[in-house]
DNA sequence: GAGGATAGGTGTACGGCGTATACTTGTCAA
DNA sequence: TTGACAAGTATACGCCGTACACCTATCCTC
């Protein structure tokens, strides 16, 4: 009955697994960065010893592919049916939303120098993609370099400063710089200016990346199109 | 005479400076990769204690800042008399330059938040020489969108791989991995065959950052003519 | 059932890291 | 001569990843 439970597994805390290390470590991850995922800590979360999780995963570096795997799990999948300009252009968002719900995953990835099989899968398709929508195996490979990181969904700007500075703050900082940089801070005023307060939000980084994109794809468009000759 | 010595500096070691500090880590950085760039390791070198870095240096994160800014030193700066296009192509292909010289300094340059003002004068520079060439301020901004890391000399590719593969060993794996992503190694013997060996060097990285950057800046020109309107 | 292989979790320990704190020592101005 | 100050040292702490030896439950085979 109720009363014996030594039966099961000794009140049966959840047994370890990969995937509840690699769910664990990525909610860590989401919650304080990166370093909040180390073995230590994701084994402490766990009700663990850390070298518990070595059965499980191989080491380290290991577990940050592995969190990655999560990350790129969550893109949608090619919508059917469409062109390969909206094609493309939907799996990167979709790529990019992922990576905007764990911030922490592009720097993950550009620390890693080995593709995951996921990851793999994941480019596969989008080569596919291309290759499906009339791109010559040589403007496909350009496309890869041109697209760079972009594919997985992040660009990576020199500015992409997650802290919480108070946009007065920020703009004390702007006009403090006003001297040595005037070309920067003369594109900040520019930039404050158009959402209407003198001290927006700065970018809107879901619109610069689009445009980014956008350009992108038109650039390639158009070599595709004019090495097509006469093809339909 | 040459017998009192002890009177100079006790046979002087070279006293620590932050410009010597900067100067053996990256050198070590250059060597070793960016893990032989420890505040331990680099006191070592330069025949010191640990700590004693920290006279010169506030914390690693400053050493890490102080490196990069020894790199974006090594930029040319812009040549005078260019119409904005060559001159921001040149500008950033001797970006590209100094960060092949120094392969580390690219990931480094994530990893840090924030600008440093060495990096915040090439920008401030490299806006300058888009307003200069008629951008307007619109247009300037989304250009350092667009540009992204690729204003620093860097595209951050997926496959950034550095591991010195014996190529027909590469060869074997792509093979293996033909059914799996039959997209990748289509692309991957495209590729191969194109420089004339079945196991070829893979891309020309060269070429492929400049055919981005050529697609990059050939776009941005469009839309600044394009919004023109008449003007010249 | 008995025995033993095997997988999963533990305990301890090591070498590396960044750095806080307190100290010595060498230099030079007053 | 003194004594302030800067430069370098010594020691120690807490964090990290992980090697290695150990225990222990489970289950398969005889």
């Amino acid at each position: 009955m109720a009363t014996r439970i030594e039966d099961g597994a000794t009140t049966a805390r959840e047994p370890l697994s990969r995937e509840r290390i690699l769910d664990t470590a990525v909610v860590l991850a989401d919650g304080g960065g990166i370093e909040a995922a180390s073995m230590r800590k994701v084994a402490l979360e766990l009700g663990v010893v850390p070298m518990a999780l070595y059965k499980h995963v191989a080491n380290k570096d290991e577990l940050l592919d592995g969190m990655i795997d999560v990350v790129v799990a969550e893109i949608d999948p090619p919508e059917p049916g469409l062109d390969w300009k909206p094609a493309v252009r939907a799996r990167i968002l979709s790529a990019r939303q992922a990576l905007l719900r764990h911030p922490w995953a592009s720097r993950v990835m550009e620390y890693r120098t080995q593709p995951t099989p996921t990851v793999l899968t994941y480019m596969d398709s989008m080569i596919g993609m291309l290759r499906a929508g009339g791109f010559s195996m040589d403007l496909t490979h350009h496309a890869v370099h041109v697209m760079g990181s972009r594919m997985m969904g992040f660009t990576q700007e020199l500015f992409n400063d997650t802290s919480e500075v108070p946009p007065d703050a920020e703009a004390a900082m702007f006009a403090a710089m006003a001297e040595a940089y005037p070309s920067i801070y003369e594109l900040f005023l520019s930039v404050s200016h158009d959402d209407g307060s003198v001290v927006g939000p700065g970018c809107d980084d879901q619109f610069e990346f689009e445009f980014a994109l956008g350009l992108m794809l038109d650039g390639l468009e158009r070599m595709k199109d004019g090495s097509e000759r006469g093809s339909r």
